[in-house]
Order: structure tokens, then sequence, then C-alpha cells
DNA sequence: TATAAAAAATACTAAATAGTATTATATTAA
DNA sequence: TTAATATAATACTATTTAGTATTTTTTATA
């Protein structure tokens, strides 16, 4: 549903805001290796948040990404429409042209309620309400470090 | 989510499992201009599925694909399965290597409940079922027809 | 002001998915 | 037994996505 670039920019952007009360900044080697994923693709990625003005960046010694306070208040969705071309959260599960809740295909009351429920979320909640729920629920954007086993 | 092969193929067989009362068999051609899909692209999918078994044809004039009574037993899954190199509907929504209950993502909750109905679908219905609900439900495997303004 | 650290830009290669074209084989029926 | 029809098999091309490598630019600081 999404493509890795997606996935790696969402998770990037949770990590950043995450930091963000520290007032540091992070590379992007530093942010691949927090997230365990391809080191020039995400510099890739996040070159293109910044230059869209959905994260921040300096240059130079000491420089790195981060998120201001209006970043934080920007929406998942924000992200998708930098990174994806296409609509990912349009587009009917079985290929329909035109499927609709007038037209529906088989399976379009199933995808539909979660279709809802997920861009909802991607549409209306902030970055920093968005990390700030993964610090309660303790939710994972990393597997770094879990025991191998599980 | 699913890839196009998928896509078509699943209704594919749908469309073949809507015909099957009336014991006749479709070309290739005839699936493909009914469902408004690549002519030699279904044709290479109704090939695969035949040759595992999952629907049934008959070469030569008046030859064709169609459903034969075991063939309606199975399950959509069984479709993926032949179709779908890696499973679809496995893999964390955002990535993640270990994703699960114990260890979610942000948004696993969201997404399992999705994941669990239309895995229940996919697993359990028989294609026959599923080919009965469309015709009950009035839901649409393919548009074509269909007023262009809708 | 020279150096090093970092983003930014550019230009690639590789792999997966999507789709097309051609030829071979089987079967029916005239 | 020949012609027509349809699947089966094989071999392509094109596009998209994923990932890598290299060079340029900016900037802090020693």
């Amino acid at each position: 549903m999404l493509s890795n670039a997606s996935k790696y920019a969402i998770r990037a952007v949770l990590f950043l805001a995450e930091k963000s009360e520290m007032h540091q900044k992070y590379s992007a080697v530093e942010i691949a290796e927090a997230l365990e994923i391809p080191n020039h693709f995400i510099a890739k990625l996040l070159q293109q948040l910044a230059k869209n003005h959905i994260i921040s960046s300096t240059k130079g010694p000491n420089g790195g990404f981060y998120l201001n306070a209006k970043n934080l208040q920007l929406k998942v969705c924000d992200i998708l429409n930098v990174i994806e071309i296409k609509k990912v959260f349009e587009g009917c599960f079985l290929g329909l042209p035109k499927c609709s809740d007038v037209n529906p295909c088989p399976v379009h009351h199933v995808v539909a309620g979660f279709r809802e429920k997920i861009l909802v979320k991607f549409e209306h909640q902030t970055i920093q309400e968005f990390a700030d729920e993964v610090k309660l629920k303790g939710t994972f954007i990393s597997h770094k470090g879990l025991s191998p086993s599980i």
C-alpha cells in the first residue's frame, strides 16, 4: 500500500519529532542507523522533505535534520504528498476504475472502513500529536536492539 | 497492497464463477473485454491458474476457461498463492521487521483490524460463496458499460 | 582562512512489476 | 485431413520502484 520510500519517510519524521524537544539535529547517517534503513536512500528522501518544508535542515558541522514548531503541526499526508506520486488511499482494492459507495467492488465496504480510519489519522492528526501518541502508547518506529528471537 | 496481476486474477475468477452455472467456457479475449483488462496479460495469468488447478481449461474450438465444482470450493488465497510471490497480508504497514501485537508499529492496531477481516474472507470464504455474495449484494467486478459520468 | 562536516544535487544501477509479441500445441468440426 | 480456434509456452520490452555512488555547496570552528 505504501512504498518503501513513504514508510521510511514517515518513520524518519516520527524519529525527528520524538527528538524535537531536545533541539538537537540528526544527520541522515544517524537516522539511517537508528531506523535500520538504507543510508543514501533516506538521505535523498530527507532532502526532498526539507526542500518542501516538511522538515528543517542546516548544513555544515553540527548541522542535520530537525523539526521546527511549524513542521510539528503538519500531517502525515503532507509527507506522502511529497514522497508518493499517486494518491495512496484512492484507487479501488480490486482495481475498478469507478469504485465507490454507489458502484462498489466486492470488497469495497471492508476496505472503506479501514481507509476512512487511516485517512482521518493521516489527514487530521499533527506530527506532534502522532509522536506524543507513540510515546504514550509505547509503540515502535524501529526494532533496533530488539531481541532477535521475538 | 495487491499487484495488478492479483487484482485481475481475482476478478477473472469471480467472472468465471458467476458464469459457472451455464457450463459455458470463456476465452481469454472474452474475459479481457468483459473486465476491460489487458488481453495478453490476463491470458498469461489464466494459464498460470489453470496449470495450478485453480481454474479449468480446454483447448481448441469451443474451448476456454471455466470453473468446475472443485474449483468453486477454493479460496481467494489459493489464487494469490499462485499469482503473488510474497505473502500479501504479512508485512508491517510501516515496514518494521517484527511488527506484532507485542511490538506494534504506530498504526499496527488500525491496520490489524482490517487485515483480520480481509484475511478471514480470503482464507475461509469459497469462490462459490464469494460469487453468490456478489450476486446477492449487486457489487461490481467490472465497470464496463457504466455511465461515464459516474 | 583552511579544514572538516554535513546537506544538496546529480547521475547512476538493480530489481520488481506490468505489459506485449510470437510461436507451438491441442482440439473440434467441416 | 485440413482449417480454424483456443490454450500453452516462451521470450521479449517498458515502466516503476529501490537503492547506490559521486560531486558540489554550505557552514561552523580550529
